[in-house]
DNA sequence: TTGTTGAATTTTGCATACAATTTTGTATGC
DNA sequence: GCATACAAAATTGTATGCAAAATTCAACAA
């Protein structure tokens, strides 16, 4: 993004409701099928209901919400069934991230994803979760960033949004997390080689496996 | 699905209000870059400023439209480099939904591509676009159909809907013609044979060169 | 107790009203 | 003539009001 004109962001209300919302939904706040009365959103955002009901609808569309005429908004729940539908699409979208960031990245932002890289694998030495997922998210959105196609980032970021990261990340078993963390080496490999083709196999494998874990922790849940 | 209880269908007004704007875009009813005000709007469909809004907020965030903070909504544009955006990724789904279609796909529902396919190979060896451009865009949903995928259908289906204005207005050149439809007969090859790297391999390809011409077709408007 | 009926309450859907911002048009100065 | 300044009109953003639908709950019957 341009950085010598100050991007002048005039934010709507509706628009940092719907961020807001957005938040809440996909750090946990509601539990999956929980009703979202307008009226409590209302109160606790101190905004009346017209931008509210603006968000819903646009979160809604987004498959986070589901709404039905008449009944209100519910948190769309996420079932196994859900997950080994989205997965495949994310993979899809990674591996096409690999491939392009493979043939668009700098050194500087590969130094950059390395250096988190090896923060990251500290924090798993060190059994330190809630860190280790930070940096592990921060490595995907930097590799989506080096792939320079917003479309492709949007397309991302709203499936991975229905996952709501911070109810199933909490949980990881040992010997998953080692293999990510082998993942994550091997994606770091093929990125300093500008292997593009390697890194999307590594990729569209790293969220297989990642998938297996989300629909885990979803059975344990229930 | 279930099929067995009628679903029923009640719309809301601004359920309907964004489908119809959807459409009215889609299929080119104004201009990109043009204003839509909210007035005019209102008095061409009927209804009040609040369900409007809350459509055009949902086509925003489509990107169908973009709105600017009091200033209102205008059709979105689409540049050369907004294809370049859209392709890889469109690429990367309809090549998923191949390999999803060749592990998936009944002989009835291929029966059904193949019958479409040869329809549209006779439209084409007469010169007939409209029809031709009709039945290609449904064999392409039949295979999307055939991936039993609703997610990965949306994704498409959105992207897709913001080039369609342009693939309406698409002369395509006689020698991409005939290339297409070359690919079209490869694409029900590796259908019957359920090959899905092959056809994914091939999709991506359609995808690549359909890429182009929409491009020419977009510099041809210029 | 359990299930059903129906009125009271709550909640949602849409329309309208008011405030704030932008756009338009006109007058004035150079 | 051209640019600027300012007022008027139009447009958007938000809040509120009212009707329709759904939910709740209490009374009643089996």
């Amino acid at each position: 993004m341009s950085e010598s004109m100050a991007p002048i962001e005039r934010h709507s209300l509706h628009d940092v409701v719907t961020e807001r919302i957005r938040d809440m939904i996909v750090e946990g706040a509601y539990p999956p099928g929980s009703r979202l009365p307008e009226r409590v959103l209302c109160e606790t955002l101190g905004i009346s209901r017209t931008p509210l009901r603006e968000a819903l609808k646009v979160l809604a569309s987004e498959g986070l919400l589901e709404l039905a005429p008449n009944r209100g908004a519910r948190v769309a729940g996420l079932t196994a069934d859900d997950v080994d539908e989205l997965f495949p699409v994310m993979g899809a979208l990674e591996a096409l991230s690999g491939e392009l960031a493979c043939a668009r990245i700098t050194e500087t932002v590969l130094a950059e994803i390395r250096a988190l890289h090896y923060q990251m694998v500290l924090h798993h030495t060190r059994g330190e979760r809630p860190p280790y997922f930070s940096l592990n998210q921060q490595i995907h959105e930097k590799i989506l960033e080096a792939a320079r196609n917003p479309t492709l980032t949007a397309a991302y970021t709203n499936l991975s949004g229905r996952i709501r990261r911070a109810r199933y990340t909490a949980n990881i078993a040992a010997s998953r997390w080692a293999q990510a963390v082998r993942e994550h080496e091997e994606m770091l490999e093929a990125l300093a080689e500008r292997d593009g083709p390697r890194l999307a196999e590594i990729l569209k494998r790293h969220l297989h496996n990642k998938c297996e874990t989300v629909k885990a922790a979803l059975a344990a849940i229930e």
